[in-house]
DNA sequence: TAGAAATGATTTCTACTCAAATGATTTCTC
DNA sequence: GAGAAATCATTTGAGTAGAAATCATTTCTA
């Protein structure tokens, strides 16, 4: 039994890229955060309140893809600045609808995406063919994490310091 | 004037996939805490510290690629754990160095690399050319977000995703 | 129709993440 | 050698994230 975890190249250069994008990603929230006053997954949400119109917070939760819980402290950070209002539905009175302010509307359509931007400016670099590979390996990734149910054995490992070894 | 943030579609499937990933590899973090009290940084700095040896808090969170303040973090709770133990440098006192315990090192034994056998699982019924490509092209997403550095003008920029309209 | 089950939002709890501020210590510089 | 600057670990504060528990309300069922 090896005790090291001996992994073709390519598993470790993809884990190490996913932990890369991870870690970017979060780091574009942190600075959006610093010089707008909005993260990533708040503005996120407004945009699909802008988008589609007041909804329940289930299904803003959905289709942020985030569980409900989280979404509910997404939203009481965008209410408390007033970019969201909540009410209670006449119909269900579970229910509470969410729905975007004229100031929640104002910074939507302010607000850059920046992740989105620098993205955009690199692939339009790109050939589409490359676009077209870029996505498509992206999704076949999804369905390798998604496609299964995982279990207690599954969790993403990746040795940084022997990810790079030098040949 | 669109008020819409209009993306080529490949951006938007990129994105909505890394979205994906991150959540997957979130919940097999989450997943793996329940089921084993140990959580995916945890693990990735108990394996570190096994193969390496005990190191300064500045070289670990280095080769974990995290913060030294999440770093903290995470030795506060391996330590209490049992998992490692702390000690000040006597070359240089400000120096912590962190070594595992043989607890630890039993757990980081016992701790297989499940989503990475996920992954060669799917990787594996891939043939290789494919294996290649989504290697390159994460390596390719990963140097568009973290090649240049990202200053104010790239987030603050009126707005960059429409300077260069799909064709 | 009364009680049970399901559903929706929320609260509580733990963990992860970073930036900025703080305190201790070392190194640099005059 | 004394003071300034740099370095290292840590604390604090804010945000994101989900599971589990809780409360209110609706729907199902006997």
């Amino acid at each position: 039994m090896t005790p090291d975890h001996e992994l073709p190249d390519y598993e470790v250069r993809i884990l190490r890229a996913i932990r890369r994008i991870i870690r970017a990603v979060d780091m574009h929230s942190k600075q959006l955060q610093g010089k707008q006053d909005i993260t990533t997954p708040q503005l996120i949400a407004l945009l699909a309140l802008d988008k589609h119109g007041a909804m329940p917070v289930k299904t803003l939760s959905q289709s942020l893809d985030l569980s409900p819980s989280t979404t509910v402290g997404v939203i009481d950070r965008l209410e408390h600045k007033g970019m969201v209002t909540r009410t209670r539905s006449v119909d269900d009175r579970r229910q509470v609808h969410v729905a975007i302010t004229p100031e929640g509307k104002t910074l939507a359509a302010l607000s850059p995406f920046p992740l989105q931007a620098r993205l955009a400016d690199g692939l339009s670099n790109m050939p589409e063919l490359e676009q077209a590979t870029i996505a498509l390996s992206l999704e076949r990734l999804v369905s390798l994490f998604g496609a299964s149910n995982i279990d207690a054995s599954a969790i993403l490992a990746v040795d940084p310091i022997h990810a790079e070894p030098p040949e």
